[in-house]
DNA sequence: AAACCTTCTGCACACGTGTGCATTAACTAT
DNA sequence: ATAGTTAATGCACACGTGTGCAGAAGGTTT
């Protein structure tokens, strides 16, 4: 059994409430036995309960992060801003990762409840909204990132899709080309649907049709399958000269397929991505992407949930906050001018 | 404030404490009651506290988890596979990343005693073996996972990087290369140290000499590190014809590298990569490496650990077990026969 | 010397759960 | 009808920590 302030107690000769003022930094007791407290409590190797502390503090220091999967580089990136600003603030991290999987979304809900987490930032696009809500409804704090889907979430913070895929389509564009497709990944909901807007927009801006052929979506973001979807477009009787890709790891296994398949990325077909991962600069050609600023996206997310804690009286639920971060084009040498074929 | 079991207590006209049998399926219950209950509990949203419950019956059903970094594709595999087996015991992750940090490893190793977590893995090879033996001296059942460094950890599962090493450094021999490289990560110690000691083994068994310098190690395991190795190799008066990579994220930068500079893999140069993580499929060209069963050994490791907390009351001090899991040579694209120059 | 203030410490209770023991009710056996 | 058995529930305490309040010790003011 691990020692607690009782044992300390013991051995200097006080009472434990004594103990535990002057490990809390009480100024009420002296100087000398605080000290002398202090010091026996670290020779005695103490490590105070968090369960006993938090039950009577009711605060936890822990914040829950709910994500899609650990797997998706894109998270893990996020997951970097969010445990700098934890960290530093003393929070620790309650990660559960939900796979996609309603089952294992409840659990993980359920979890962070009974756990009493502090607050709970959910990464996860795909998340139901209605678990988050379960979460509101029990008086969670909780920030939402790059999860538009539902207005009912009063803190939220997200990258802008829309003017990302813009800033893409435009480069395309300026490049001369008009026949653009469209890789979208039908599960990750809303954020496909921005980026696919903002492209369409831009499109008919430029007063360029779009070939309804040309939008194709996939179920997730596995490079393998953004690899399987070459044979739809090369099946087109009218190709596409560019392609804008979901994101990174689809246009990874587009590149891939290209290779295979003999057709030549940029000379033949123009191809982007979307995220900026590491991977996405030792592709070749090298992806040009449109970087998106994750680890700020996730620090800010938590200092956003942070200062939601500190006022936390407050009725939360009359106060609303978003904040956008918009990405920035990054150009490598996936995509290049229209050349003439034959 | 959450409602609580004397919440439910009071609406059911019973005491607390059988509503505590009652929820947690104590017999001495009567059906009619407990049913009620339930019931009650359920439409009045109730979430036990975790930290009561820890706090009364000493375990919390949280597995502490301490990692190098969450970046790693390599490592959130293994995460993946512990997550599988800790969720199917009803425990969760508590998860940690020390970022090569000896500041933050000590954080997290506080962090972890005052959570109280039932046990600890290990999965950070680099992680310093002091805090590790902290764990242990407090009583913390610990895994350690690929981290044959020190063999005062008990209980450990790490996978065979001798043989892997052996199997990629025969791989290469049959395709009659003797100029081999290795490029290693003085960061990663001892596995390392186990991977070029895999490859000495394997020449000298084949009667081939090593030249001393062809042997380079960086201080990481980025892919940039692995893109800049390459002026090294290259700057060589006799260079060699194939080169090990201590793993595939320094592969995937030092193929970058050769088709920056014009380096034909795998005719002018030979390349291989360890781990197989999900990328070294699509690199230009694909990677030939040694198949870590990444998943298995998160699984395992977490089975280790829970079969450890079911017999607590023994003596762990007095008990080893290692598991060693051994990959497979997976041949792709980037490894050929040795083809003369000019 | 008595009355007061200041400084420091201990008592006792609370947080939400779980559990040994006593208690009550209901039923069976003589 | 009484004693004995079984089934169901409540009482009271414990886990480790924090905190309001009372109280003790020592010093200062009248």
């Amino acid at each position: 059994m691990a020692i607690t302030i009782k044992d300390i107690a013991k051995r200097t000769g006080v009472s434990h409430s004594t103990v535990s003022r002057a490990l809390g930094g009480n100024s009420l007791i002296s100087e000398a036995t605080s000290t002398r407290i202090r010091k026996v409590a670290r020779e005695m190797g103490y490590q105070p309960s968090a369960a006993a502390r938090s039950l009577k503090t009711n605060q936890t220091k822990v914040i829950g992060v709910i994500v899609n999967s650990i797997d998706d580089p894109f998270f893990s990136e996020i997951l970097f801003g969010i445990e700098d600003a934890a960290q530093q603030a003393g929070y620790s991290l309650f990660i559960a990762a939900s796979q996609y999987d309603p089952i294992r979304e409840q659990k993980i809900v359920q979890t962070m409840m009974e756990q009493r987490t502090d607050g709970v930032i959910i990464c996860s696009s795909s998340f139901s909204a209605d678990k988050g809500r379960q979460l509101l409804a029990n008086g969670f704090p909780v920030v939402v990132v790059n999860y538009k889907a539902n207005e009912n979430f009063n803190y939220s913070i997200y990258h802008d899709d829309l003017d990302g895929s813009q800033q893409l389509t435009r480069h395309l564009l300026a490049l001369g080309h008009t026949k653009i497709a469209y890789l979208g990944n039908s599960k990750s909901g809303r954020t496909s649907l921005d980026r696919l807007n903002g492209f369409k927009k831009e499109m008919r801006k430029a007063g360029e049709k779009i070939n309804p052929a040309y939008i194709y979506e996939v179920g997730g973001s596995d490079p393998a399958l953004g690899k399987e979807s070459l044979h739809y477009f090369m099946n087109l009787s009218d190709r596409p000269t560019a392609i804008i890709c979901f994101n990174d790891m689809l246009a990874i296994g587009f590149l891939h397929a290209c290779r295979q398949s003999g057709i030549r990325v940029p000379d033949d077909l123009s191809v982007t991505g979307f995220d900026n991962i590491t991977f996405s600069a030792y592709t070749s050609p090298p992806l040009t992407t449109l970087d998106q600023p994750k680890y700020s996206i996730g620090n800010e997310s938590a200092q956003l949930l942070l200062e939601l804690l500190g006022k936390k009286i407050e009725n939360q639920n009359n106060t609303h906050k978003e904040k956008v971060l918009k990405g920035s084009l990054l150009v490598r040498n996936s995509t290049s001018t229209l050349t003439p074929k034959e």
